[in-house]
DNA sequence: ACCTGAACACCGTTCAAGT
DNA sequence: ACCTGAACACCGTTCAAGT
């Protein structure tokens, strides 16, 4: 057993606390329990620590959320420069969608909240760089660039807060939802029932994605 | 001063607590203080009322949050049938903004949540129609609902987080994102660094809604 | 500089008691 | 059927006390 902590500094021979250890160990948190799980005791917890202990290497909860988000935006790779728009802009949505779809549950920390915008910097360049070379004025080479960003968050939200049955094999729900649009009576609805019903996620992102790249190229 | 109250049934001259009342108190609240700022105990404090005493109305916390989406979408004005796809989808995409930015802080419950999906059919079926008409196959009138939700979504979801300062008059924000973006050095950020300082939401709106719209026709 | 514990002002929700 | 209050198991964060 071990022997009860005592106040002041912990034994040398325990880790030091550190803002990258907390983060790691909050995004583990998220991605076990959801975000809704997350406070400052259960995390102190699992680093074994006192609760304050943490405010010496984070500012409080909302900046604890701030830097898992930036954790995980952090896990993009860097886009390689000089491809064409297509190219490029395809590459990065995919490299974006592939590290939320990572983290589910932590996603939605970087697709609601209002980034520093100036971290992310890096891709941004690789999307304006080839629209520019294209011709575009610069003004519309952002509203382009702001377009597809829009896209992207809609799309990864509806992702990962889909029920994980609503894309695969859940054949009593998708019955039960089939059902559902064909009483609905709307004619519409109904002819389109089957497609309604069940949503692949991957399909949809892609076709998204390509009427996008075609508008703007 | 008010007399104190007895446990049991309230007095006959107060209003009966309902759950249209509690979610209309719960939009307030949220207008008012934000969405963090909502509680049960508050809540009832606001109805007068012991917190218990919605759990008669509404299920809990969750399901709460759930019902003031409701009516946030409930408020959508129902589409008028019949028109051509372009005119039906950007009054719908409209509307549906119109909706969310007159209660920017209980938005992201619409935009975040899973919406029951079933309560939507109206405009699905609005939106689906013109495009079944026009000769689409079922399938592909649903990713072109599909990708046009996600857009809306995103966008809305940048423009009721962004500060309201990002997009209106404060020089001395402006000065100092311009500053910002022109001292990373990256070329292209540079050229369309006026552009990136600035974000008007309503013409970002309308020029994303355009190119998917021609896409889509 | 960093860690700790007690304390404060909150939460959501269960459950038994009222009318 | 509906409302109430006490109680339980939690929160985030301030502040003084330790080393």
């Amino acid at each position: 057993m071990t022997a009860p902590r005592r106040r002041g500094r912990p034994p040398k021979d325990a880790d030091p606390l550190s803002r990258d250890r907390i983060l790691r160990a909050a995004l583990d948190l998220v991605d076990e329990e959801g975000l809704d799980a997350v406070s400052m005791r259960k995390l102190a917890r699992r680093l074994d620590v006192d609760p304050m202990s943490l405010y010496n290497h984070v500012d409080g909860k909302d900046a604890l959320l701030d830097g898992i988000a930036e954790v995980l935006l952090a896990a993009i790779p860097a886009p390689s420069p000089g491809a064409d728009l297509r190219t490029t802009m395809a590459a990065l949505a995919r490299d974006f969608r592939a590290a939320m779809l990572g983290h589910p549950r932590a996603a939605p920390l970087v697709l609601t909240r209002q980034l520093a915008s100036l971290t992310a910097l890096a891709p941004v360049e690789a999307v304006l760089a080839p629209l520019l070379a294209a011709g575009y004025p610069p003004e519309r080479a952002v509203h382009g660039l702001r377009a597809v960003l829009a896209f992207l968050i809609g799309t990864l939200m509806r992702e990962v807060n889909a029920a994980p049955t609503f894309s695969g094999a859940d054949p009593e729900g998708h019955r039960r939802r089939l059902a559902d649009l064909e009483a609905s009576g709307l004619p519409a609805v109904v002819t389109a029932a089957p497609y309604l019903a069940v949503c692949d996620h991957e399909a949809e992102f892609e076709f998204g994605l390509r009427i996008l790249l075609d508008a703007l190229a």
